[in-house]
DNA sequence: CGGCGTTTTGACAGGCTTCAAGGGCCGTGG
DNA sequence: CCACGGCCCTTGAAGCCTGTCAAAACGCCG
């Protein structure tokens, strides 16, 4: 993410207690669960979601390469959402009990932590725009863009490739639409020209174009400043 | 909020430079700018929204006293909503240019932040489930019900009556539906018989009715704790 | 080859939006 | 004191976007 220095770096070593590797589709938070630790992402995709009772389905974000995941159930006792793993993932294990610890002894890290924190809910907001006020194409667009970018920072584009690993599905859940409504939206886009999503693998054709259909403005994905 | 150590107390007096007393309609921060400093509710109410170039307009959430305003822009240089008071209010100012110190002097303190950033994070999540899942008539129940909740926790509401500073137009905005529609939702919501809003006077009358309408799980509304 | 999850397509109903206009309240000014 | 204008709330009617129901096609894997 950015360079650290040597201290820093000896105090992360020294919370790294662990790493996991969940599999593709396994659990990683549960809804109104208490959770022992909070992760950073390594490699893997993940979905953050909510359920109700009924069985509606929305989801929140997705996580990348870089997120931190947890956060929320660390600070504010147990979780409101879940959090499932897409692919196979590499994850950094970092005891809750010890999130104290870093405050007080690495402020810079706990810096991080907020920034981090600060961009999330960055992201929440422009979804909020969407659900709120953004017709079906301008959702997908929107989604299928912000995805494209992020996972582009991460290094996961290739030429103008990515393999998105949901399923249109969760794209629907996280549009607030309906399953076969998005379907036809999706369609609808891919007729514009501006993009292809065949199988799993999504084709960026003219990011100006997509742009303009989201209603979007790139948001100039902040890097973290050094202070 | 909450007690605060002597120590805390000192640092908390040296950086409050300044109040702010902002007159309702008052915009605080505006989208795309940079902010010199993020504020702590002191009293009154604000809107955080976001505009889209058409003149579509998405209210992201409210702010009562004990809630920070600007903490993005404090963390990710330009603010990317627009905040805007919606009575007269008493901000407590916070330089950003000191954020940095406050990390590094006062972890409590920088602790603390993050957990409002956690707390204001579960909120939107909330709100997002609202808009992609839950019918009008549950997405009106739900923020009534949750900003009925957030103001009995900060004593503004006297009896089961609460003051509501903003107008139907931004209770749609907050929907993500139209005034029309949030019009003809309200009513249908009121002759349910669980809550009457006449004029600015909101008037709870039946908490699990309307709990249950909303399919909201009344999110035990954490305390910070004591670390 | 069979089974299951995912994607696709069609038809129809309905929730929500849009357009339009009227009513109520209140502060301002003649 | 009354007329006027502005803002907010209210109500009606028409139509579109999106949801629901249903079923078929596709692709993958055992």
């Amino acid at each position: 993410m950015r360079d650290f220095s040597p201290q820093e770096l000896a105090f992360v070593q020294q919370f790294k207690r662990a790493e996991l590797s969940p599999k593709a589709g396994t659990i990683l938070f549960e809804e109104g669960a208490e959770s022992a630790h909070l992760y950073t992402v390594l490699s893997g995709w993940a979905v953050r979601f909510k359920e109700m009772p009924d069985g509606r389905r929305q989801v929140l974000n997705f996580a990348l390469p870089g997120d931190f995941i947890g956060l929320q159930g660390a600070m504010l006792s147990t979780m409101q959402h879940s959090v499932q793993a897409l692919t196979d993932m590499l994850l950094c294990v970092f005891p809750r009990a010890r999130l104290w610890d870093l405050y007080e002894r690495c402020p810079s890290l706990a810096f991080d932590v907020t920034w981090l924190a600060a961009r999330q809910e960055r992201l929440l907001d422009e979804n909020l725009l969407s659900l709120g006020r953004r017709s079906a194409l301008e959702r997908a667009a929107c989604l299928l863009l912000s995805l494209f970018v992020r996972a582009e920072r991460v290094g996961l584009v290739e030429g103008n490739r990515v393999l998105f690993p949901f399923t249109q599905q969760d794209v629907a859940d996280a549009l607030g639409l309906s399953l076969v409504h998005t379907n036809r939206t999706l369609h609808r886009l891919a007729r514009t020209g501006t993009m292809r999503w065949r199988g799993r693998s999504f084709e960026l054709l003219d990011r100006t174009a997509l742009t303009r259909l989201a209603g979007y403005e790139p948001p100039a994905w902040q890097q973290r400043p050094f202070i």
